[in-house]
DNA sequence: CACAATTATGTTAGCGCTATCATCATCAGG
DNA sequence: CCTGATGATGATAGCGCTAACATAATTGTG
């Protein structure tokens, strides 16, 4: 059946089979095993599936490819086999440092097993996260990676009417139906606040920016330890919805030296605003740690070598992408991950600022 | 002619048309449509060229897509129309601040008008240029952007033989036939090394590392200015393979110490070096700029509040992505961009540290 | 040595969409 | 009214590939 060649008394010069090469110019399967004289599966099977292909016609197969300078048509492939080989991965941001060492995690995990990232950047907006998530779907990824837990609900509903293998970072979730691979904020920020109560800091501020939910969890950590302290002093916190920067630090520097506050010591929910702090202060002749401590979070390459260095949390971000990846590889094999949930710790780090 | 229905009797069974959603599960165009009681066609409209169907049924496509889930798949999309409205962009480094900011520029020009960036770290290597560039060349991407000139004899086969728009960014190509944005980083080295000179430093240093083209243009300019004024000595030339960073900006002011260098001013090939050595001037006592002067490349955020202050030259990176962008869409659409060669020129910046 | 098992390659159909052309109203202008 | 232009929708084929099954060639085994 189907239309072949002739098949008799067709209309002649409609059916004219192009010589080779697609309406792109590029050169197709079909060019190639006709070139090699196989027909197009031998081509398909060199390539996805090399085994299956005596070795010799391989090679020859490959060469001629390589010679045609024939590309295979990822478009074509995935419509076929309803795979395309992508993952969607959504970060807030691209600026920050953390969350491109999490795309670097991703990135060794998933494309020596031949996957690719297609990455989105939410600028910390469910409503925009929501919007590529759709944008995305359309690409059919084979799994998808999303940063936190904060979803729009139309978000969550694409997600699970579409059942894509999905996996959450950085934040852990308690629901037994997703699966999160993160740290607990939370914890950080009460560890750190303990470190600063056990050097004998009392007034101790909160600088929280961007008030994304990580940033509100850290924030949660500090409340809560400074409240079983009974220290806990709501004036002493500052909440700005603003992106985090250097010289947002530095302002805030500023600010507090303006509004004449009584703080012995300033946790920033981050190391940006932290090490802008630093240079401020330096700048301003403030004694760090002596007159004011400053204390981070994320432990950032330049931490460790502002004047005085920064005490921070370190967050395993890189790790997150790995261990994030592998756990939807498995998803996308078919197999159940070893853990649902995967904690992956934090590292407190002293340094000079405290 | 051609092969109509059935033709007569031609095995039933066979034609069962599946009720609705496709193999995986997902709504597709033919579901929405027969929900709607239309063709197929009219709903790819709905969504492609909405201005060819009636206001009316064409809010009720979408109302129905929207309440079936129903997303366009991209691949089918990009199959039968021969667009995939992607670009595949390669930048060296993701960790790099300058290549991030630059991608920014690219996706702010490219998604307003549907175009997805499909993004490849090279590490700076032309080999692993080239393996991304065939993979990704697979994704049929209607355009490609570059970084550097510097590719491989078989990349540029790829690229000439596949003859997808190409734009090259951050160094300027004179090559007619290729297009190029961005800044002449030999000048960039000039100009700073002319500043130290006007300033009365006499025995300047210069520290490449990571040797891409980028740097080595940059230690160009260097050594022209100070062969210009003879003053060029090459055993105040530096040269390290490793990828850069802070800390080995810090290493190199106690390598330059160690060795006893006899210079007065050293210019850093970026500014993540500089703060090293800065940060480490500051930590040994070093006054910078009377007893060193440092100089950086790139103006990074902390620059301008390191102490002292960064003097360097600031390159405009996000609107080489912008502009890098829009000379893509210029081709894409089948224009000839304004020009084929574009320099944005470069910002010198003096601050304290020289 | 017949038969099943295995290996290597081929045939067919169709993935979900859009280009292209065809059809059918509608309507202005003579 | 008829003509042709315009606008809205539909029918058909096919993009380049791979799943699923079919076939042919080879091997082992009792």
């Amino acid at each position: 059946m189907t239309t072949r060649g002739g098949d008799g008394t067709a209309t002649p010069a409609v059916k004219t089979r192009k010589p080779r090469s697609s309406r792109t110019g590029r050169a197709t399967m079909a060019d190639v095993a006709e070139r090699v004289g196989i027909s197009a599966i031998t081509v398909s099977r060199a390539f996805k599936r090399p085994e299956l292909v005596m070795p010799e016609l391989r090679q020859r197969i490959l060469d001629t490819a390589q010679s045609m300078g024939y590309v295979p048509n990822q478009a074509a492939s995935a419509l076929a086999s309803a795979r395309s080989m992508t993952v969607a991965v959504l970060i807030p941001s691209m600026t920050n440092m953390v969350f491109v060492e999490t795309l670097a995690g991703i990135h060794d995990m998933l494309l020596p097993r031949g996957y690719r990232a297609l990455i989105g950047v939410t600028h910390y907006s469910p409503e925009e996260e929501e919007r590529l998530i759709r944008t995305y779907l359309q690409f059919q990824p084979d799994g998808i990676l999303l940063t936190g837990t904060d979803h729009t609900a139309v978000a969550r509903t694409y997600l699970s009417a579409l059942a894509s293998p999905t996996v959450h970072m950085m934040e852990l979730l308690d629901d037994p139906d997703s699966l999160s691979v993160g740290c607990s904020q939370e914890e950080g920020g009460r560890l750190m606040t303990t470190h600063l109560l056990e050097r004998g800091y009392r007034r101790i501020g909160f600088v929280a920016v961007q008030l994304d939910p990580r940033t509100l969890a850290r924030l949660d950590g500090y409340r809560h330890a400074l409240e079983e302290a009974g220290l806990y002093d709501e004036a002493r916190v500052w909440r700005l919805p603003d992106p985090s920067s250097i010289h947002l630090g530095a302002a805030m520097i500023d600010r507090l030296m303006a509004e004449n506050t009584d703080c012995d010591a300033v946790f920033f929910c981050n190391d940006d605003l932290a090490q802008g702090a630093l240079f401020q202060c330096q700048r301003r002749g403030i004694r760090v740690p002596d007159q004011l401590a400053v204390a981070g979070f994320n432990d950032l390459p330049a931490s460790a070598w502002t004047t005085p260095t920064l005490t921070t949390v370190a967050t395993p971000r890189y790790a997150i992408g790995r261990h994030a990846a592998a756990m939807l590889l498995d998803l996308m094999d078919g197999k159940e991950p070893p853990q649902r949930r995967l904690d992956l710790g934090l590292t407190f780090i002293a340094r000079e600022s405290t």
